[in-house]
DNA sequence: TTGAAAGCGGTACCAA
DNA sequence: TTGGTACCGCTTTCAA
């Protein structure tokens, strides 16, 4: 038989008020009470019970964090500190994979078993906007791709990682830089070519070759691979993001071509195995900390009802050089 | 005001029972009747309420996993087998993320807001294992470390994995085989070893050499630096997983030894950048699939109280043959 | 500081 | 096939 609040009530020859108390850490049990209870509970081995705390508070203390992929480094950090800013402010994470909201149906909207929502990454954001604006869920988009005013979300200064991972390759003194750019549908990828052009334009450089990716090693290789074969290779190269940064300096060494001596190639993202490999990857870091941080604050200000002054919160990326990017040979 | 079961009740005409049943499916509706509930939770937009059914009901519909990181493909694959296999069974999956269980104080499992739990890779299992036993809540352990007889769990053949991977080195006429082993706190790993030393034996050959690793690729990187220094290499390699064969094989190509042309390597485990690089690696892959399916498989059979066969169920891997590995020059 | 009683929003039993 | 009602376990008035 499960052991109930009115248990310990009995147990401890108190209330279950009191008892209830206890558990809410209420003030004004006394001192001597609350040892009687929790004595108790502990004889009893008692938990109390979360769906009924929830249905009687109408709350249930769990954030979800919803995300489309598990394979991503920028995840792990991202994860960890909502995780850990949430547990201070007395709330749990629940993961979710999920690609999409296809069918409107996701468990963790349908039966409000969460007080607010943490949408990351998100393809089709527009259906979970309204969606959860319907059922009057707070949530927070991070990393979206089309900004809506009305909605709260944190995003990444795309556009200055892009110049600034370019401007890095132009103040090593490289002339010839190629990009290889993402996906035209993900607004990331348009920012970085953006951020990519605008460096370039103000040396008064052109692009040496600007290819296109989506975001596979296999697609760096094969760039590379294209550019060798018809030996025209740039000095430096701005990647869109990590996977293919790594591929390309896969196909050059391959064929003998170090990296940086030969061709410098920064990328983005951080993501593990990019800093593991040698040469270890220059690359732009999102702001991961910050982002975890900053989400679970416009989260908890919703649901407290705080004042908040902008809805949209814009972080900046930071420009990590290692060892794939060097001055050119002369 | 949230819409209640009585609202719905109400505006169609029928008790607060009969749009219960409708809401489990339940049969003896009349059609009729239950398209009035259907229409009349549309038009109030009525969603019911999680807590209170978990509460009617004490069942919360929801199976928790725990794991202990999210950089891992192995996790990904398992995650989406679990995912839709719990769906099947009309089952919702919360993914948690935690190192260990140090202070006992999980929130999955604190106040039985799950009704099963599958439990990843855990370095204290031990803990889990009392705790979960103590409140009776339903548990599978996945690749565990040490076999408990009255506990459930699905585990991976590592001995075969070892043998497999090194018996095929064997086959493409190398001798000199060396291993990189994990460190010998993991069972797999010592699995995984005992496996190598047994395909070489049967085969009349020493280990050529063996290191050790904590799975990193910059492991694999300085094995294989010292190797060359000491101007001693094996012809072929078996690494107790992908980061540190990666690692190998980069400290190779960097010093234009190639792989597989002058050293074979085979990885474990079949991490997506140890794929995608190349050469593509030859590995040995998890049952991921099958894991994640035997996993939810014992659950449910717990939680229905069905017979078992056994507790423990063992699944093999496979080694999968890419491009790392190549006959020994002559 | 403490407790009695009325919910929170469903489900389940029993009777109709 | 339908509905009245007790109840799931806890929190929240309100009064003492």
């Amino acid at each position: 038989m499960r052991v109930s609040i009115f248990d310990v009530a009995k147990k401890s020859g108190l209330s279950v008020v009191t008892v209830s108390r206890v558990l809410n850490n209420s003030s004004s049990v006394r001192e001597k009470n609350r040892q009687k209870v929790l004595d108790a509970m502990r004889e009893l081995n008692y938990h109390p019970n979360a769906a009924a705390r929830s249905l009687a508070k109408g709350k249930t203390r769990i954030i979800g964090l919803i995300v489309t992929t598990l394979q991503d480094s920028f995840l792990d950090e991202v994860v960890n500190e909502v995780t850990n800013t949430l547990e201070a402010h007395g709330y749990y994470l629940a993961l979710s994979v999920s690609p999409g909201l296809e069918n409107e149906e996701h468990y963790l909207i349908q039966e409000d078993r969460v007080d607010g929502l943490i949408i990351l990454s998100p393809i089709k954001e527009e259906q979970y906007v309204v969606e959860l604006t319907k059922r009057k869920i707070p949530f927070v988009l991070i990393d979206n791709q089309k900004i809506i005013p009305s909605v709260f979300n944190v995003i990444v200064n795309n556009f200055q990682g892009g110049y600034d991972a370019t401007r890095h390759l132009i103040e090593l003194g490289h002339t010839k830089i190629a990009h290889i750019r993402g996906p035209e549908y993900f607004l990331s990828s348009v920012e970085r070519e953006k951020g990519y052009r605008q460096a370039l334009r103000e040396a008064g450089l052109q692009p040496f070759a600007i290819e296109q990716g989506a975001f596979a090693m296999d697609d760096g290789y094969l760039i590379g691979r294209k550019w060798m074969e018809a030996d025209r290779l740039p000095t430096a190269v701005f990647a869109c993001d990590d996977n293919m940064a790594v591929g390309l300096i896969n196909a050059l060494m391959q064929e003998g071509i170090r990296v940086p001596d030969h061709v410098s190639v920064v990328g983005y993202d951080d993501q593990y195995f990019a800093s593991a490999l040698h040469p270890h990857l220059t690359t732009v870091k999102q702001p991961t900390v910050q982002i975890g941080r900053t989400a679970v604050d416009l989260l908890m200000k919703q649901i407290n009802g705080n004042a908040i002054r902008s809805k949209t919160v814009k972080l900046e990326p930071k420009l990590i050089v290692r060892n794939s990017t060097a001055a050119p040979r002369m």
